[in-house]
RNA sequence: GGGCGAUUGGCUCAGUGGUAGAGCAUCUCGUUUACACCGAGGGGGUCGGCGGUUCGAAUCCGUCAUCGCCCACCA
């Protein structure tokens, strides 16, 4: 290969496309024995690409690329998700901020125009994937709402309705009144705010007297059904078995008696609204008590006679307001106490969650945690590192039915039919369908299909075998099924990891994957979590056109310490490319001094202390680094990458080479060089490319597996010890810089560094 | 309420039983056969507090404090 001299500064903006696309071709899986498969998590279609997604796809690059050098056949999969709510979000405010009004346009309209943008949109997302350096098989990208993709959700959600383990309840669901639609428990987030908690007048029946209860919620009365105390409170235990009356609607409720109700908290005495609060529901269910909602799917009052015309069909906190006014007016509120609590809000709608009571499809998710826990029990499956497995144990313990049903319309819309009479038919098509309900006598005209889409999280949790073919039999998916690595972000092991692991298990008998690498939230430099709305986010882009992309890799690795946070500044990614830089020197200086690259190390004899140490420190760090990617350490990794670079190779050996250049010195600079940069290659591919092949050292190493230094005779312990020739190089460079290279001492300090090698080269 | 993690020089962090480390910052010197996006050298820490185990503790155990995160039924 020819050569070709190095500009003086390292400016990766110049080379880093042309590296990637030159190596593109070589991100395709071969048809190696050994297999290395990891799962992109999907990023959402809505999304541009933050720091975050940065070290994700880093950390899985450098995996994926380290096992392609070592020539096992690798997958990389990659893809988008659809993103469900939040996608009909946003293409649905810049559709408003087009003029466009969204609530005229038809379902069938609405989705195609999201179809439209997701075009737009998925692709700026793989432009930024490649000029992170993503290695990955662009070819096989996935969507999770591809053709492919629905077939297997529908296989899927019949399968598991089929074996009964989806199934149609009304049960009190987390309601978003701004996006008019259930949500699962993952999507709720609890914010602890001050509010108010107010104290109620409602008269016993037959009595002047009043039983208090204290409520932050007052416009949920009117769905009031009990009150309850505790049973071993002497306060109340005479009104237990009477009646009272609920203000204004008259409406009259049981005094009960449960243990739900806290002596210590407001007046010991609880309002039971089953229809609008999980702890109500359940002593509902245990006394029996009558469900009545009172606020619709917007979140307004209903109209009907359980609520007074004066607050009928206003929006809750509007008849909070009032009714508040009207109470305080007629005495019926005798006390307002302010208070801290917490308050349940959308993660995405940003708006307080009404529980509901709806009609639901849910996953009993008990029987398929079952194994998902047992394998990580066992072993099968391992997190790195190892405490998140004890986050995975706690909610896959007490995991709940999942509710996988949304009223949206982005989003695979749920396989069932209903005939007249409420009877469901769960099947893949219509046909099936249709034939199902003729057997029952129905017509083809009398069904009605549900228009609930799944939950995103749904579909992504089929995402390690149906990004392989499933449900077909693929050859893919025999091949690359169950996967080797997860790496995600510990936000997602509920929503995702875990779901991954309940389907995988339940259609492949596998789980799907071995290990599950999770890493850490990237902050700011002061710790801040990066957002928008705090101008402290850093784009990777931005960071790749002034640092380039190998530094803020790196930068990346290196701060990946297990179980913490990355606190990530400029600061750091500067370090990381003066580093990179550093390597560019050094190339840079081995050219200067005629340092050819064709020889290999097995091909040089090694006769002088100097050539052995430094072949000696190669290979230790070349076993190091294994080591270190077995064990998903890319902080020490790096480590070891900077400390061989700059305080072995170049302080040391480069700096010793001033003194002592002779051929096979520079020969083994030559090739101790070009497997270093063949090593270092998975962390900073764009540099490591172009510098092999500037240097003439071969075309790319991304498929360069390195030469077999196993048989090599040198002995780490006979080496470790370098002051000696460390010393001695030292007051060389001393010595010439104050006398010159002719005085006495030069001469004899260099002959003495030259017997060195000389004795060490008879040990050897 | 339960759980997890952090606490080491000015800053960011390594170090898990044997005389305190790195990078950045700072100070001194240096423009030498790559590199000022550099090199050589220096200063700076009673390793959050207390107690215990040990010949020996930043490291193991207990406890407290502060900060951060996750989960929880939140009247």
């Amino acid at each position: 290969m020819a050569s070709q001299i190095l500009e003086k500064t390292y400016n990766p903006s110049q080379f880093e496309k042309e590296v990637y696309e030159a190596t593109m071709d070589k991100f395709y899986p071969n048809n190696a024995d050994k297999i290395f498969t990891i799962l992109m998590p999907p990023p959402n279609v809505t999304g541009s690409l933050h720091v975050g997604h940065a070290l994700n796809y880093t950390i899985q690059d450098i995996l994926v690329r380290y096992y392609r050098q070592k020539g096992y056949d690798t997958l990389w999969q990659p893809g988008m998700d659809h993103a469900g709510i939040v996608t009909q979000m946003v293409v649905s405010r810049e559709l408003e901020a087009l003029g466009v009004d969204v609530k005229s346009l038809s379902r069938d309209e609405l989705i195609e125009k999201i179809w439209e943008w997701k075009a737009k949109s998925g692709g700026r997302i793989f432009e930024q994937q490649k000029a992170l350096g993503c290695s990955v098989p662009w070819d096989y990208s996935r969507f999770t709402m591809d053709e492919g993709f629905s077939k297997a959700v529908i296989e899927a959600f019949v399968t598991l309705y089929k074996d009964g383990l989806i199934f149609r309840a009304k049960k009190l669901v987390n309601w978003d009144t701004k996006f008019r639609t259930a949500i699962s428990d993952l999507e709720v987030v609890n914010k602890e705010e001050k509010g108010m908690l107010w104290h109620i007048n409602y008269q016993i029946e037959g009595s002047d007297d009043f039983i208090t209860i204290a409520t932050t919620r007052p416009e949920t009365m009117f769905g009031d059904t009990a009150i309850a105390v505790h049973p071993n409170d002497e306060r109340y235990k005479h009104l237990v078995g009477k009646r009272a009356k609920i203000p204004y609607t008259n409406r009259l409720i049981g005094i009960i008696a449960d243990e739900h109700a806290d002596m210590e908290k407001g007046t010991g005495c609880v309002k039971i609204t089953p229809a609008h609060d999980y702890d109500d529901f359940a002593v509902g269910k245990r006394h029996d008590l009558e469900m009545i909602t009172v606020l619709d799917e917007n979140g307004h009052m209903v109209c009907d006679k359980n609520v007074p015309e004066f607050v009928q069909g206003l929006y809750l906190k509007k008849a909070r307001k009032i009714l508040l006014e009207k109470l305080r007016e007629d005495g019926f509120l005798v006390k307002e106490e302010e208070i801290v609590h917490t308050v349940p809000y959308g993660d995405r709608s940003g708006t307080v969650i009404e529980p509901r009571l709806t009609d639901q499809w849910f996953v009993d998710t008990k029987p398929l945690a079952k194994r998902a826990i047992e394998v990580v029990e066992s072993g099968e499956v391992r997190f790195f590192p190892e405490k998140w497995k004890n986050t995975y144990f706690d909610w896959m313990r007490n995991i709940e039915p999942w509710c996988i049903s949304r009223q949206i319309i982005w989003g695979h819309q749920i396989p069932a039919w209903y005939a007249p009479n409420g009877e469901i038919f769960v099947e893949r098509t219509e046909e099936e369908a249709v034939a199902e309900a003729a057997k029952k006598g129905f017509t083809k005209e009398q069904l009605r299909r549900e228009t609930d889409v799944l939950d995103t999280w749904f579909s992504s949790g089929l995402w390690s075998f149906a990004t392989l073919g499933w449900p077909e039999k693929t050859e893919r998916l025999e091949k690359y099924y169950p996967t080797s690595t997860l790496v995600t972000g510990f936000d997602i092991i509920f929503f995702w990891v875990s779901r991954m692991m309940m389907m995988g298990l339940y259609f492949m008998k596998q789980p799907p994957f071995k290990d599950i690498y999770i890493h850490a939230l990237v902050r700011d430099d002061k710790g801040q979590k990066m957002s928008k709305s705090k101008g402290n986010v850093i784009d990777p882009l931005e960071i790749k056109g002034e640092f380039g992309a190998d530094a803020l890799r790196f930068s990346l690795a290196f701060l990946s310490v297990p179980g913490r946070d990355i606190k990530l500044g400029k600061d750091q990614i500067k370090i990381a490319r003066n580093f990179i830089t550093k390597i560019w020197n050094a190339a840079r200086f081995l050219q200067m001094k005629g340092v050819t690259f064709e020889k290999k190390i097995t091909d040089i004899k090694l006769s002088t202390k100097l050539t052995h140490w430094i072949v000696a420190k190669l290979i230790n760090f070349r076993n190091e680094i294994d080591q270190n990617m077995v064990e998903y350490r890319f902080d020490y990794a790096t480590r070891n990458i900077q400390f061989f670079l700059r305080d072995l190779l170049c302080d040391f050996f480069i700096e010793a080479m001033k003194f002592q250049d002779d051929q096979e010195t520079k020969d083994v600079a030559g090739a101790v060089f070009a497997e270093f940069l063949r090593i270092a290659n998975p962390f900073i591919p764009f540099v490591t490319d172009h510098l092999a092949n500037a240097l003439g050292i071969c075309e790319t190493f991304v498929t360069e597996k390195g030469c077999d230094l196993s048989d090599i005779n040198v002995n780490l312990e006979d080496v470790r010890e370098t002051d000696e020739v460390r010393e001695l190089v030292h007051e060389l460079r001393a010595e010439k810089h104050a006398n010159g290279e002719n005085s006495e001492k030069y001469l004899t300090l260099k002959g003495e560094l030259t017997a060195i090698s000389a004795k060490f080269a008879q040990m050897v």
